[in-house]
DNA sequence: GCTCCGTTGTGGTC
DNA sequence: GACCACAACGGAGC
């Protein structure tokens, strides 16, 4: 008889550690490998600030891609294939109807946490049901369930990293499980299948970015890429994520499976058990949360904290995020994204960001300060959006999370640390290395003036090929200045931090308002 | 109400 | 590279 299972590929894009896929091949006559091409996420959108569509740059884009044209060629050596789908009008009904062209007894994909794909599962989840196909839908993006983290905490999430990791305990393993070969592609009947796009016939031509991200996708170049980390059991051991060096670019200093992690190229438990292998045979080790299973668990803290806070990416609304009164300011805002403040350090960051997708994350940090409450007091949603658009491992929960914490909104609240724009950067790379890569207009500027070139004597200006204000912009603010200035205005929004509150929402925060009330009187 | 703690500040000293 | 002063936050635990 025959039994048709769908395995609906949107994240995990891999084989290995694979439940839905797994799930999907059990007891199944023929399986179908779906991957449903979103027109918003691929198609070019003239109107957007970079290259690329409505939701995404071209760097991530391409690796999206990359990740398809790998996991299709796995596929193809078990003896399946994917099947690529056009996503009209949107992926949920178009899977809803091949549930039934196909006649499917089951349905299987991982469960996503993020509103979004909350939202496009319900409609998938609700249609199978009332059709009495099962659906099959298993936490394996992450190490463990948010929902269930939650309920352990008394049904909020932990709000500190220390209490997460108290609670959160010991992963499950990774399957084991390795195919030989998959259950034969069924009939697909009349439904038209795609070729995996390439850019050009996405409708981008014509590029005139000359550096593009050296990151390539997809689950094969994420296990060579873990192997070559814990080739380096010494460096995996030792790793201390606050000392890496941001300004390292050739060699970074992490490991860079970020983007893999996001696209689920790379499986977390799978990369939480290689970590632990290495941390047995080597004895001595970091810990969290600096150390690389720290990081995990980072991801894990975010994705928890993200699942269980109503309006986790936005200020208004957000019961963890204090309310303060950013500023609204275009032409900073436009400046700092299009690396134009004439801090060559903040500069050289945002070109990176927009030339490879990627930065080291205090190179993150160091921009996102300055954004917000370091320099331009811009809100951070803003910092987000341009984050959240341009980095190729941009994720949902952990991309707000950050924001949320380097602002200053929430997670962390020592205002008065700022990073210096200046005084960072050449801490760690002295001669401006990185700058020069990046900012190639400043590549002839004296050590002395990389980090600061509008001190620069004009006559040193002149032979460097690199007049301030013409060649190179004067900074858009005086940091000394400005950063006293945000300071200030942090230290009033706190103050005021209590009447926010209670303009949000009145009965649920009225022990915290009574609270609060009590504390200024 | 007090104390301790918090992945990743800066600028100075030794 | 390690330590300090600086200034000074909220969360958690008692």
């Amino acid at each position: 008889m025959e039994s048709n299972a769908v395995v609906w590929f949107r994240k995990g894009l891999r084989i290995h550690d694979n439940p839905a896929l797994d799930y999907a091949c059990r007891g199944s006559s023929h399986i179908f490998p779906v991957f449903v091409l979103d027109p918003r996420y691929l198609h070019p959108d003239p109107s957007a600030f970079s290259l690329g569509s409505a939701r995404a740059g071209l760097n991530r884009i391409r690796f999206l891609l990359d990740c398809l044209l790998d996991l299709d060629s796995s596929l193809r050596n078990l003896g399946s294939r994917l099947l690529v789908l056009r996503g009209h009008p949107e992926p949920a009904s178009v899977i809803c109807r091949i549930l039934k062209d196909w006649n499917i007894r089951k349905v299987c994909y991982e469960f996503d946490t993020e509103p979004y794909g909350q939202a496009r599962d319900r409609q998938v989840t609700d249609f199978a049901r009332q059709l009495g196909i099962e659906v099959f839908s298993p936490v394996s993006h992450t190490l463990f369930d948010p929902a269930e983290v939650i309920k352990k905490n008394g049904g909020r999430p932990p709000l500190t990293y220390q209490s997460f990791v108290a609670l959160a305990g010991k992963p499950p393993d990774p399957l084991a499980k390795t195919y030989s070969e998959l259950p034969p592609v069924g009939n697909v009947g009349k439904v038209e299948l795609l070729n995996i796009p390439t850019i050009e016939e996405l409708g981008y031509r014509d590029i005139e970015q000359e550096e593009f991200s050296p990151f390539g996708g997809g689950e094969s170049e994420a296990l060579r890429r873990l192997n070559e980390v814990l080739k380096d059991k010494e460096w995996v051991a030792n790793f201390e994520k606050p000392k890496g060096d941001p300004s390292a670019f050739w060699k970074p200093a992490t490991t860079v499976l970020s983007p893999y992690l996001k696209f689920g190229c790379l499986s977390s438990r799978y990369f939480y058990h290689c970590l632990h292998s290495v941390y047995l045979t080597v004895g001595k080790h970091t810990s969290p949360p600096v150390s690389l299973v720290g990081q995990l668990l980072w991801r894990e803290f975010f994705y928890t904290v993200a699942f269980g806070t109503p309006n986790f990416d936005q200020m208004r609304g957000n019961k963890i995020c204090k309310q303060i009164p950013w500023k609204d300011d275009d032409k900073l805002l436009v400046a700092w994204r299009e690396g134009r403040t004439g801090y060559p350090w903040i500069d050289a960051i945002m070109i990176q960001l927009k030339k490879w997708g990627w930065m080291h994350h205090l190179a993150r940090h160091s921009v996102a300060c300055f954004l917000t409450r370091g320099d331009l007091f811009i809100h951070w949603e803003k910092g987000r959006d341009v984050f959240e658009r341009l980095l190729i491992d941009s994720d949902w929960a952990i991309n707000n999370g950050n924001w949320l914490w380097l602002s200053c909104s929430a997670f962390f609240y020592q205002y008065h640390r700022i990073y210096s724009p200046i005084s960072f950067g050449r801490k760690y790379d002295p001669d401006g290395k990185y700058i020069r890569h990046f900012l190639p207009v400043l590549k002839d500027m004296p050590n002395e003036y990389i980090y600061e070139p509008w001190t620069a004597p004009l006559s040193i200006q002149k032979k460097a090929n690199c007049i301030i204000g013409k060649d190179y912009p004067r900074p858009v603010v005086v940091h000394d200045r400005a950063s006293k200035d945000c300071r200030k205005k942090m230290g009033e929004a706190y103050a005021k931090v209590g009447s926010a509150e209670e303009e949000d929402d009145t009965a649920a925060s009225e022990s915290t308002t009574i609270q609060k009330r009590k504390r200024q009187t």
